[in-house]
DNA sequence: TGGATGTGCAACCGTAGGATTGCACATCGG
DNA sequence: CCGATGTGCAATCCTACGGTTGCACATCCA
Protein backbone atom coordinates (compact mmCIF):
# COMPACT_ATOMS: atom_id res chain seq x y z
CA UNK A 1 0.00 0.00 0.00
CA UNK A 2 2.57 2.43 -0.95
CA UNK A 3 3.33 3.13 -4.27
CA UNK A 4 -0.16 4.33 -5.90
CA UNK A 5 2.26 7.37 -7.24
CA UNK A 6 4.56 6.93 -9.12
CA UNK A 7 3.86 9.81 -11.72
CA UNK A 8 7.39 10.38 -13.32
CA UNK A 9 9.23 10.61 -10.14
CA UNK A 10 12.02 12.39 -12.60
CA UNK A 11 9.82 15.26 -13.20
CA UNK A 12 9.03 16.03 -9.34
CA UNK A 13 12.21 15.76 -9.40
CA UNK A 14 13.48 18.71 -11.74
CA UNK A 15 10.56 20.58 -10.18
CA UNK A 16 11.71 20.54 -6.77
CA UNK A 17 14.71 21.56 -8.31
CA UNK A 18 13.62 24.27 -10.32
CA UNK A 19 11.58 25.76 -7.72
CA UNK A 20 14.20 25.58 -5.17
CA UNK A 21 16.22 28.74 -6.33
CA UNK A 22 14.39 32.32 -5.02
CA UNK A 23 15.34 34.00 -8.74
CA UNK A 24 13.50 30.96 -10.58
CA UNK A 25 10.65 31.61 -8.07
CA UNK A 26 10.71 35.67 -8.50
CA UNK A 27 10.31 34.85 -12.44
CA UNK A 28 7.55 32.48 -12.18
CA UNK A 29 5.74 35.24 -10.18
CA UNK A 30 6.48 37.78 -13.08
CA UNK A 31 5.34 35.62 -15.81
CA UNK A 32 2.24 33.92 -14.03
CA UNK A 33 1.55 38.26 -13.25
CA UNK A 34 2.30 39.45 -17.13
CA UNK A 35 0.82 36.17 -18.63
CA UNK A 36 3.89 36.51 -21.35
CA UNK A 37 7.06 38.14 -21.34
CA UNK A 38 10.48 37.74 -23.08
CA UNK A 39 14.16 37.18 -20.83
CA UNK A 40 15.24 40.61 -21.88
CA UNK A 41 11.63 42.05 -20.42
CA UNK A 42 12.02 40.05 -16.75
CA UNK A 43 15.89 41.03 -16.94
CA UNK A 44 15.13 44.61 -16.70
CA UNK A 45 12.62 43.83 -13.35
CA UNK A 46 15.48 41.44 -11.76
CA UNK A 47 18.57 42.17 -10.23
CA UNK A 48 20.32 39.78 -12.62
CA UNK A 49 21.64 39.78 -16.20
CA UNK A 50 19.58 38.63 -19.04
CA UNK A 51 22.15 35.87 -19.63
CA UNK A 52 21.29 34.52 -16.03
CA UNK A 53 17.39 34.80 -16.69
CA UNK A 54 18.01 32.70 -20.04
CA UNK A 55 19.33 29.81 -17.79
CA UNK A 56 16.96 29.85 -15.51
CA UNK A 57 14.43 29.67 -17.87
CA UNK A 58 16.24 27.03 -19.29
CA UNK A 59 15.50 25.17 -16.01
CA UNK A 60 11.79 26.05 -15.61
CA UNK A 61 11.64 24.88 -19.31
CA UNK A 62 13.59 21.31 -18.49
CA UNK A 63 10.63 21.60 -15.60
CA UNK A 64 7.82 22.35 -17.58
CA UNK A 65 6.75 24.97 -15.28
CA UNK A 66 7.46 27.37 -18.73
CA UNK A 67 7.48 27.33 -22.06
CA UNK A 68 8.90 29.70 -25.06
CA UNK A 69 7.27 30.39 -28.15
CA UNK A 70 9.21 32.31 -30.70
CA UNK A 71 7.29 35.20 -31.96
CA UNK A 72 9.57 36.99 -34.66
CA UNK A 73 12.79 38.45 -33.21
CA UNK A 74 12.35 37.40 -29.37
CA UNK A 75 10.68 34.58 -27.48
CA UNK A 76 7.88 35.07 -25.36
CA UNK A 77 8.06 32.72 -22.32
CA UNK A 78 4.52 31.46 -20.44
CA UNK A 79 3.76 30.11 -17.18
CA UNK A 80 2.51 25.98 -17.18
CA UNK A 81 0.46 24.83 -14.55
CA UNK A 82 0.57 21.07 -15.20
CA UNK A 83 4.21 20.36 -14.30
CA UNK A 84 3.50 22.65 -10.67
CA UNK A 85 -0.15 20.73 -10.46
CA UNK A 86 1.32 17.32 -10.55
CA UNK A 87 4.07 17.66 -7.73
CA UNK A 88 1.88 19.43 -5.71
CA UNK A 89 -0.29 16.37 -5.55
CA UNK A 90 2.65 14.14 -5.52
CA UNK A 91 3.41 16.46 -2.31
CA UNK A 92 0.06 15.94 -0.51
CA UNK A 93 0.29 12.08 -1.04
CA UNK A 94 3.67 12.27 0.22
CA UNK A 95 2.19 14.36 3.65
CA UNK A 96 -0.93 12.06 3.61
CA UNK A 97 1.27 8.92 3.76
CA UNK A 98 3.33 10.47 6.80
CA UNK A 99 0.04 11.37 8.68
CA UNK A 100 -1.22 7.64 8.49
CA UNK A 101 2.18 6.12 9.12
CA UNK A 102 2.48 8.45 12.32
CA UNK A 103 -1.33 7.62 13.49
CA UNK A 104 -0.20 3.86 12.74
CA UNK A 105 2.62 4.01 15.20
CA UNK A 106 0.48 5.81 17.53
CA UNK A 107 -1.68 3.06 17.30
CA UNK A 108 1.12 0.52 18.35
CA UNK A 109 2.48 2.53 20.86
CA UNK A 110 -0.98 2.56 22.75
CA UNK A 111 -1.56 -0.95 22.53
CA UNK A 112 1.99 -1.93 23.48
CA UNK A 113 1.14 0.06 26.59
CA UNK A 114 -2.04 -1.38 27.27
CA UNK A 115 -0.50 -4.89 27.38
CA UNK A 116 2.22 -4.27 29.33
CA UNK A 117 1.39 -1.11 32.23
CA UNK B 1 -7.19 38.72 -4.76
CA UNK B 2 -2.99 37.72 -4.73
CA UNK B 3 -2.17 36.87 -1.68
CA UNK B 4 -4.46 35.24 0.64
CA UNK B 5 -1.19 32.65 1.33
CA UNK B 6 1.65 34.47 3.16
CA UNK B 7 2.00 31.54 5.83
CA UNK B 8 6.22 31.70 6.16
CA UNK B 9 7.62 32.08 3.22
CA UNK B 10 11.08 31.76 4.55
CA UNK B 11 9.88 28.57 5.59
CA UNK B 12 8.41 27.21 2.22
CA UNK B 13 11.92 28.48 1.01
CA UNK B 14 13.41 25.70 3.29
CA UNK B 15 11.18 22.83 2.38
CA UNK B 16 11.80 23.21 -1.15
CA UNK B 17 15.61 23.70 -0.77
CA UNK B 18 15.41 20.25 1.44
CA UNK B 19 13.25 18.46 -0.91
CA UNK B 20 15.22 19.30 -4.05
CA UNK B 21 18.08 17.24 -2.93
CA UNK B 22 17.70 13.27 -3.84
CA UNK B 23 19.75 11.87 -0.86
CA UNK B 24 17.61 13.78 1.49
CA UNK B 25 14.25 12.37 0.03
CA UNK B 26 15.42 9.15 0.46
CA UNK B 27 16.31 9.79 4.17
CA UNK B 28 12.96 10.85 4.54
CA UNK B 29 11.65 8.03 2.58
CA UNK B 30 13.32 5.54 4.81
CA UNK B 31 12.74 7.51 8.10
CA UNK B 32 8.32 7.21 6.60
CA UNK B 33 8.86 3.96 6.91
CA UNK B 34 10.97 2.87 9.90
CA UNK B 35 9.22 5.26 12.11
CA UNK B 36 12.34 6.05 14.29
CA UNK B 37 15.61 5.60 13.49
CA UNK B 38 20.07 6.88 13.80
CA UNK B 39 21.74 8.83 11.61
CA UNK B 40 24.25 5.72 12.10
CA UNK B 41 21.52 3.59 10.95
CA UNK B 42 19.98 5.51 8.22
CA UNK B 43 23.56 5.84 6.78
CA UNK B 44 23.72 1.77 6.78
CA UNK B 45 21.62 1.99 4.00
CA UNK B 46 22.73 4.80 2.10
CA UNK B 47 25.99 4.98 -0.33
CA UNK B 48 27.20 7.66 2.04
CA UNK B 49 28.73 8.36 4.87
CA UNK B 50 26.74 8.89 8.25
CA UNK B 51 28.46 12.49 8.87
CA UNK B 52 26.83 12.89 5.06
CA UNK B 53 23.48 11.74 6.81
CA UNK B 54 24.04 13.95 9.52
CA UNK B 55 23.90 17.23 7.78
CA UNK B 56 21.23 16.48 5.82
CA UNK B 57 19.12 15.63 9.15
CA UNK B 58 20.43 18.68 9.88
CA UNK B 59 18.88 20.77 7.04
CA UNK B 60 15.72 18.74 7.35
CA UNK B 61 15.63 19.45 10.60
CA UNK B 62 15.77 23.36 10.23
CA UNK B 63 12.78 23.03 7.39
CA UNK B 64 10.89 21.18 10.15
CA UNK B 65 10.25 18.45 7.97
CA UNK B 66 12.36 16.12 10.50
CA UNK B 67 12.63 15.94 14.62
CA UNK B 68 14.96 14.19 16.54
CA UNK B 69 15.04 13.52 20.27
CA UNK B 70 17.83 11.93 22.27
CA UNK B 71 17.60 8.75 24.02
CA UNK B 72 20.38 8.03 26.02
CA UNK B 73 23.52 7.97 23.53
CA UNK B 74 21.67 8.10 20.19
CA UNK B 75 19.57 10.60 18.75
CA UNK B 76 15.92 9.30 17.12
CA UNK B 77 14.63 10.89 14.40
CA UNK B 78 11.38 11.11 13.37
CA UNK B 79 9.40 12.25 10.23
CA UNK B 80 7.02 15.84 11.03
CA UNK B 81 4.19 15.67 8.26
CA UNK B 82 3.45 19.49 9.34
CA UNK B 83 6.08 21.40 7.02
CA UNK B 84 5.28 19.05 3.92
CA UNK B 85 1.57 19.88 4.44
CA UNK B 86 2.22 23.39 4.45
CA UNK B 87 4.07 23.58 1.04
CA UNK B 88 1.70 21.69 -0.31
CA UNK B 89 -1.14 23.77 0.13
CA UNK B 90 1.22 26.33 -1.08
CA UNK B 91 2.08 24.87 -4.58
CA UNK B 92 -1.83 23.52 -4.84
CA UNK B 93 -2.54 27.29 -4.34
CA UNK B 94 -0.19 28.51 -6.65
CA UNK B 95 -1.20 26.36 -8.87
CA UNK B 96 -4.45 27.16 -9.09
CA UNK B 97 -3.84 30.59 -9.17
CA UNK B 98 -2.33 29.96 -12.22
CA UNK B 99 -5.03 28.12 -13.82
CA UNK B 100 -7.05 31.12 -13.23
CA UNK B 101 -4.83 33.73 -14.71
CA UNK B 102 -4.31 31.42 -18.04
CA UNK B 103 -7.83 31.00 -18.09
CA UNK B 104 -8.24 35.22 -17.85
CA UNK B 105 -5.89 35.47 -20.50
CA UNK B 106 -7.66 32.97 -22.72
CA UNK B 107 -11.53 34.89 -22.05
CA UNK B 108 -9.27 38.50 -23.12
CA UNK B 109 -7.93 37.00 -26.13
CA UNK B 110 -11.37 35.76 -26.82
CA UNK B 111 -12.84 38.98 -26.69
CA UNK B 112 -10.30 41.10 -28.31
CA UNK B 113 -10.88 37.82 -31.53
CA UNK B 114 -14.24 38.71 -31.74
CA UNK B 115 -13.59 42.40 -31.66
CA UNK B 116 -11.57 42.12 -34.74
CA UNK B 117 -11.82 39.68 -37.28
C1' DT C 1 20.61 49.20 -46.64
C1' DG C 2 22.06 49.98 -42.17
C1' DG C 3 21.54 50.72 -37.44
C1' DA C 4 18.63 49.21 -33.43
C1' DT C 5 17.02 45.63 -30.79
C1' DG C 6 16.81 40.85 -29.26
C1' DT C 7 18.80 35.89 -29.02
C1' DG C 8 22.27 32.42 -28.82
C1' DC C 9 26.71 30.56 -27.64
C1' DA C 10 30.99 30.03 -25.05
C1' DA C 11 34.35 30.96 -21.76
C1' DC C 12 35.19 32.19 -17.27
C1' DC C 13 34.71 33.10 -12.07
C1' DG C 14 33.42 32.46 -7.10
C1' DT C 15 31.08 30.25 -3.83
C1' DA C 16 27.83 27.21 -1.57
C1' DG C 17 26.97 22.67 -0.64
C1' DG C 18 27.48 17.54 -0.72
C1' DA C 19 30.81 14.38 0.82
C1' DT C 20 34.90 12.53 3.23
C1' DT C 21 38.32 11.86 6.96
C1' DG C 22 40.12 12.15 11.56
C1' DC C 23 39.61 12.65 16.21
C1' DA C 24 37.60 13.95 20.75
C1' DC C 25 33.75 13.17 23.85
C1' DA C 26 29.71 10.76 25.88
C1' DT C 27 27.33 6.54 27.09
C1' DC C 28 26.28 1.74 27.49
C1' DG C 29 27.37 -3.11 28.95
C1' DG C 30 30.38 -6.81 30.50
C1' DC D 1 36.83 -0.05 35.03
C1' DC D 2 37.43 -0.63 30.20
C1' DG D 3 36.24 -1.60 25.64
C1' DA D 4 32.56 -1.00 22.34
C1' DT D 5 29.29 1.83 20.24
C1' DG D 6 27.31 6.29 18.98
C1' DT D 7 27.64 11.57 18.55
C1' DG D 8 29.77 15.99 17.82
C1' DC D 9 33.11 19.05 15.79
C1' DA D 10 36.42 20.76 12.39
C1' DA D 11 39.24 20.80 8.40
C1' DT D 12 39.44 19.66 3.74
C1' DC D 13 38.15 18.43 -1.14
C1' DC D 14 35.64 18.87 -5.28
C1' DT D 15 31.99 19.77 -8.25
C1' DA D 16 27.73 22.03 -9.67
C1' DC D 17 25.52 26.15 -10.09
C1' DG D 18 24.32 31.03 -10.21
C1' DG D 19 26.22 34.82 -12.31
C1' DT D 20 28.95 37.72 -15.57
C1' DT D 21 31.23 39.28 -19.88
C1' DG D 22 32.02 39.36 -24.78
C1' DC D 23 30.75 38.56 -29.21
C1' DA D 24 28.30 36.53 -33.25
C1' DC D 25 23.88 36.01 -35.47
C1' DA D 26 19.02 37.07 -36.56
C1' DT D 27 15.26 40.26 -37.13
C1' DC D 28 12.84 44.54 -37.37
C1' DC D 29 12.07 49.26 -39.18
C1' DA D 30 13.11 53.87 -41.00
Amino acid sequence: MTDERRGDVASVDSVLVALADPTRRQLLDLLAAQGEATATTLAERLPVTRQAVVKHLAVLDAAGLVSGSRVGREVRYAVRPAALDTTARWMAALADDWDRRLANIKRIAEAAERDSP
